[in-house]
DNA sequence: CGTAGCTTTGACCGGCTTCAAGCTATGTGG
DNA sequence: CCACATAGCTTGAAGCCGGTCAAAGCTACG
């Protein structure tokens, strides 16, 4: 399958965003010739596919270059729980302190193209005191995210979880250019965002229709729109400006 | 207040453990003068203390040297969720994306020693190369934990989450030598536990209770003995060798 | 000895899950 | 072009898990 004519594909259809300048958010970037050479290493997945299975082999970093990708982790009877939803030019470090061993499995919810650059990156020294600087932009805003939806999976309830999920996620599409004004896809079933936020797919249905109800938002099919966005911050408990410093890249800002 | 004195009080107290030698498993810190000018930065903070509020300034690092360590974020209303214990030989990255401020609050749970060295990690340039080392050992251990507890707070009932966590803690705690054959220390309330896998704490009391009558554990007070360890693992629905590898620093192993 | 904080136990209830059935949209093969 | 299958969404009914409220015991400590 030829990766170029794929990428050109999923770019038309949405709002335009060339990754290889944004690229250089990346923590060891910078360098023109690297990123042209992780844009090489790009392999394109269909929306269901699987990229690394939970124990498998992984290269160390994936740069999602479009799509959205899902870590997860199972209990033995299948339950599942997605831990993080990856969104176009974020970065995944899925490997485990062991070194070897992928941590998470990775799902493409959609079609997706992912980066997986093996051998230049493994030369790459890292310059900056990366630790003194917060992990890297990409990486400290996934911890960031991870720990807010920890707060509202242990302590809020369904309506809550819903309500900052959504934010979340209208939150990291604009801040890509990938929201068009007040509206957003969700790329994700009913069934995926109740394993995002610890709920069951009937339950998010319901708490989804009482968020129309309630005037905060309406939607068809997958595409939602936000009414009352202060409203929605406000039930997700999120203080909107800080909220985006932290769960953002900080070059996104 | 003398910390030196402090130190060795506790120390007195649990089976010994001198942090100054194991402090190499932490990046950057295989250099002996290093580790001493750590040591030497250490302060002790009384059980209950809070070490950094949320969104207040922070030191990049922070090394357990003695104690239990919870960080925690808050809902508005008060409800407020433990993202995670930090145990003895623990590292900490409080720092968020905006490199100024802590994405989450430090209450010392226990009398503990934390040092919190500003000056001479600045200047640590990171030799090698970090990330394709999967971030250091300690902190991808801190991550591994963290998708374990996300994985039973969405998707485990409360005899799972509180199985998980008392195995959780047995592992860590047998690792570093805070254990005492099959018997440990849990140093948090049962409200405590209850924040920390979003339970109430009457209901954490009321699960405890069926953990004993059903012969997993028994427990006085804090002390906790466990009876079936395999009955734990399949509770908490852990395979205890790849638990281990998983959650600790791979130094420990 | 009294107070404060934590644990334990009981009673009640409501939020969420489960099960089930019907609906819609999309795709497939005759 | 229609019959049929599949996957996801929607809605209803029933039941249980876990939260809340309340009161009583237990320890530690001043």
């Amino acid at each position: 399958m030829d990766t170029r004519t794929c990428v050109d594909r999923i770019y038309a259809v949405g709002p335009k965003v060339d990754p290889v300048p944004r690229l250089a958010w990346c923590p060891g970037l910078r360098d023109q010739k690297l990123r042209a050479e992780v844009m090489r290493s790009a392999r394109t997945y269909r929306a269901g596919e699987t990229i690394t299975s939970e124990g498998g082999n992984t290269a160390p970093l994936l740069f999602i270059l479009d799509g959205w990708v899902a870590s997860w982790k199972m209990l033995w009877d299948g339950r599942r729980q997605i831990i993080d939803v990856a969104l176009p030019l974020d970065v995944l470090t899925p490997l485990s302190a062991c070194g070897k061993r992928a941590w998470c499995g990775l799902d493409a919810l959609t079609i997706s193209v992912v980066a997986a650059p093996s051998m230049p990156l493994v030369s790459l020294e890292v310059p900056a005191p990366l630790l003194s600087q917060g992990l890297g932009p990409s990486i400290a805003a996934a911890r960031a995210r991870q720990a807010e939806r920890i707060l509202r999976i242990g302590q809020g309830s369904a309506y809550e979880r819903v309500g900052y999920v959504l934010l979340e996620l209208f939150v990291r599409l604009s801040a890509i250019g990938r929201a068009n004004g007040n509206r957003f896809r969700v790329s994700m079933t009913q069934q995926r965002i109740g394993e995002y936020i610890g709920l069951s797919s009937v339950h998010v249905c319901r708490v989804l229709s009482r968020l129309c109800a309630d005037g905060i938002i309406s939607h068809r099919d997958e595409e939602i729109e936000v009414l009352e966005l202060d409203a929605l911050a406000e039930i997700a408990d999120v203080n909107l400006g800080h909220f985006r410093e932290r769960i953002l890249p900080a070059a996104t800002n």
